[in-house]
DNA sequence: ATATAAATTTAGATATGGCTAAATAAATAT
DNA sequence: ATATTTATTTAGCCATATCTAAATTTATAT
């Protein structure tokens, strides 16, 4: 069993993510701008997850995750997810507010923590944003999902995560009267800019542009 | 309002609570064995944190918390503490399996998370060893309170708190079933090792050594 | 096919936090 | 009063994680 730095485990969480994106050969640079660290930081970095088995990196072509290494990428998204749920359910945070602290939660080694906080919660499937939650061997129960700009014209569905977690972006959700588990149709599709308008749980209507909608994942039904 | 690293926090959480124990001037090698590190680490630290103004260091003569290293101090062992309650009484943690996790908890940085978490927890007074939780403003409702071996024959009283967090201590505590709440009565003290006879609950009665006593604080009654 | 641009890596620096060994200051003993 | 012991600090080293600037490799355009 290696032992990674936090800092090596939002690398390698980074190079996943990146990785489940379809991409084959996660580059120094998308992962330079995930980190928000320069490129020659990303390098170093590189270097040890090769070292520690979690990547396969060959110079100047970009990395790919081993099997090895998503497990403990799971493990990390896991606990990042858990501790979401926990401060939206238990503490009352928004939705808006988890990430960050998540992201210090989710480094706090102790598996008997994280396995209690499992069973606190009830075994929570899917985080305050939709994202599913890994079991502990870490199992994916992943929902079919497509962005809600992909819908056609009077398609209907539910929305069941973002793709996009930010304040910024959340916060406009709420504004709007956007959320997980709204039904929602697609009453026009404007082919000049790819603009939606959208009905929400058969009350309101929203308007919103493409990349809103990009960022909006939707069961389709 | 200065920033301090985890490990700056856990340097001064040391100097404050050696302070507490009367010590006028802290000494390195006192430092140095309460945080497992050699005495050249903690001159190294102490100069650290003595530009930061959170304690008074004059060289070879030891240190003094000041009164603004007193508030971080606090602030860190009031999230300790309260980290331990919801480990004990939210998540089934042993008293004896708290200390480590909030080691690493306390560091979390977000004011909303530990007020929320303090209001989760309904404002709890004491943790799980039976010392106070400091309020968001440092102050702490202390108990008068004094070592088991300091008591009388025949003097009375409820444990309140233990000394040592040790999960060894603690666990030996659980086997012969000692807690905090418990009444007790001093039945006999030994003369010639200050071991003592404690009649526990009006029940059953516990043969402890001076030792052990010491580690035992009472309320007296 | 070569020149240029873009991506990536390497080299060398800084900051944190630890260590050992050597130097120095303070305390203690004779 | 001086020598010895103990405590403390300093110097120099290592590891992690970041950066900038320079070098190198790969990709692209003419
Ligand atoms: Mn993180
Ligand atoms: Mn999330
Ligand atoms: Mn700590
Ligand atoms: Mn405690």
């Amino acid at each position: 069993m290696i032992k990674l730095t936090s800092a090596e485990e939002n690398y390698l969480k980074a190079v996943y993510h990146l990785s489940e994106e379809g991409k084959k050969n996660v580059s120094t640079n998308d992962i330079s701008a995930e980190m928000k660290t320069k490129p020659a930081s990303v390098s170093d970095m590189l270097r040890k997850l090769s070292e520690k088995q979690v990547i396969d990196y060959r110079k100047y072509y970009g990395v790919n995750i081993t099997e090895e290494g998503k497990k403990y990428a799971l493990q990390v998204i896991r606990k990042h997810r858990l501790w979401e749920v926990f401060l939206v359910e238990k503490l009352r945070f928004a939705w808006d507010e988890v990430h960050e602290v998540a992201e210090e939660l989710e480094h706090i080694k102790s598996p008997i923590l994280i396995q209690r906080l499992d069973e606190f919660l009830g075994h929570p499937k899917f985080d305050p944003h939709g994202d599913p939650i890994p079991d502990e061997f870490g199992d994916v129960k992943a929902r079919p999902r497509l962005p809600l700009n992909e819908l056609e014209l009077n398609d209907g569905g539910q929305i069941v995560a973002v793709k996009d977690s930010s304040a910024a972006f959340l916060r406009y959700l709420d504004k709007v009267g956007a959320y997980i588990g709204a039904r929602i149709k697609v009453l026009d599709k404007v082919e000049f800019d790819g603009s939606l308008e959208i009905l929400v749980d058969n009350k309101k209507t929203l308007f919103m542009s493409k990349d809103v909608a990009a960022n909006i994942l939707v069961l389709q039904q």
